[in-house]
DNA sequence: CCTACCGATCGGTAGG
DNA sequence: CCTACCGATCGGTAGG
C-alpha cells in the first residue's frame, strides 16, 4: 500500500469515528507518522481525500447492484440488492460511514457527482420494485415512496450494523431482504418454514445507535 | 419567544442546514442580531445549544411514544408509533436532523444521557414487536433484527422527507406504517382494496437524500 | 448587550 | 518529507 493509498484508508477510519471537520490535517498526519505540512506531498487538500472516501463508497455501492442480474425476477432481484448493499456496509464500515455522514461537505461540483451516482443507484431499487408492481408481486400503494423506504431501512444500517458482532453479515442481509420483501408487500417469500421460536429472545447486544 | 428560545430555535436551523461544526457562535449571533460574545450572556457554551436542541427532539419523540395506549393490539401500537415518529419529524424537521446527526458532538456525559431516552425510545418498538411475535401475528425470525429494521426506515426519514412536499404527512405515515407491518410478517392489515392504479407513477419529487 | 481581546488551532504554503 | 511559518478563524472572556 503506497503512501497515498495508507493516508486514505487512515482518513477514513478517523472521519467515521470523529467526523470530518473534528479531525484535523494533524490527528491524520500523525496516524500516518508524518509532519502535518508533509501530508500535501501527498494529496491537495482536505476536500480530496473526503471526496476520494466518499467516491470509492460509491462506486463499491454501484457496482454492487449493478451486478445483480437485471433479467432476474423482481422479488429475487430486491433480494440480490439488498444483501449486496449490505455486503459493501459489512466489507467497509468505516468508509460508508463516511459516504453517509460527510458527504455534504463536499463542493457542490463533487457533491453533484456524487448525487448523480445516488440517483443511479437509487434508480437500481426503484426499478426493480416497478418490475414487482407490475408483474404482480409487489403490493405497494406509492413505488416511490416504496423505494424510500427499502432504501432508508438499509441507509440507516451503518449507525449499528456490527460486522464482527453475533449477527455473521450474509445472515444479516438473507434476515433483512426477508423483511423488506414483506414490506413490498411480496407473499412470504424467503421465510423458513413455521419455527418461531428461532431466535427469539436472543438480544443481540448491538447497543444504542437506531432509535 | 424569548431571547434564548430565539437563540435555540434559529441555531437548530442552522445546525440543521450547515452542521454543529461548521455553524460558529459568530454565524449564529448574526442570525439572531447579536455580536458574538453577547450570546453568552443567554448561554454558557455550544454544546450546551446543542444538547438542548438534541434533548428538546428526543423528548418529543419519547412524548410521543408514550402516548400510545399500550393495550393496544401489536399491529395497531406500532402503527402508531411509526406514525408518532413521522409526526415529530413532519413538525420538527430541523430540531430532529441535529438530533440524528449532530448528537455524537456531545460530551461523554451529555450523550450518555440522550442514550438513554434512545435506549427507552426503542424499547417501546422492541416491547410491540415482542407481543405481536408472541400473539402470533407478527412473523419474525429474530425480533431484535426487526426492531432495528423499523427504527432504520423511521431513522433516515429525516433526510429526505418534506413535510410540505407532494405527500402530506398524515398519507405519508400511513403508508410508511403499512410497510413497516408487512415488514413485520402481519398479514396485509391496512392495505386498501385492489386499486394498483393509486399514486403509481407518481414521482414525488423528492429529490436525492436517499441512496 | 457591546467592544476588545485571549490563546489555540485551523488548512495550507514556501523553501529547502 | 521536514521546518517554519502564513492569515484566518475558532469558542470564549473581561470589563463595562
Amino acid at each position: 500500500m503506497d503512501r497515498r493509498t495508507e493516508i486514505m484508508t487512515v482518513a477514513g477510519r478517523l472521519f467515521s469515528e470523529s467526523g470530518y471537520h473534528v479531525t484535523s490535517m494533524r490527528d491524520l498526519a500523525k496516524a500516518v507518522n508524518l509532519q502535518g505540512g508533509s501530508l500535501y506531498a501527498h494529496i491537495a487538500s482536505k476536500e480530496e481525500i473526503l471526496f476520494e472516501i466518499v467516491s470509492h463508497a460509491a462506486d463499491l455501492f454501484l457496482a454492487g447492484a449493478a451486478a445483480v442480474p437485471p433479467d432476474l425476477p423482481p422479488a429475487e432481484r430486491v433480494a440480490r440488492l439488498v444483501e449486496a448493499h449490505l455486503a459493501v456496509i459489512a466489507r467497509e464500515i468505516g468508509n460508508a460511514t463516511v459516504f453517509f455522514h460527510e458527504w455534504r461537505f463536499l463542493s457542490p461540483e463533487r457533491k453533484a457527482q456524487i448525487q448523480e451516482r445516488r440517483d443511479a443507484y437509487e434508480a437500481y431499487f426503484a426499478r426493480a420494485i416497478a418490475d414487482g408492481v407490475e408483474a404482480g408481486v409487489f403490493r405497494v400503494e406509492d413505488p416511490r415512496l416504496a423505494t424510500l423506504f427499502v432504501l432508508s431501512a438499509l441507509n440507516w444500517t451503518y449507525q449499528w450494523y456490527d460486522p464482527a458482532g453475533p449477527i455473521p453479515p450474509d445472515e444479516f442481509a438473507r434476515q433483512y431482504a426477508a423483511m423488506v420483501l414483506g414490506a413490498l408487500g411480496a407473499d412470504l417469500p424467503l421465510t423458513p418454514g413455521p419455527s418461531p421460536t428461532r431466535g427469539q429472545g436472543r438480544s443481540t447486544e448491538h447497543a444504542g445507535g437506531a432509535a
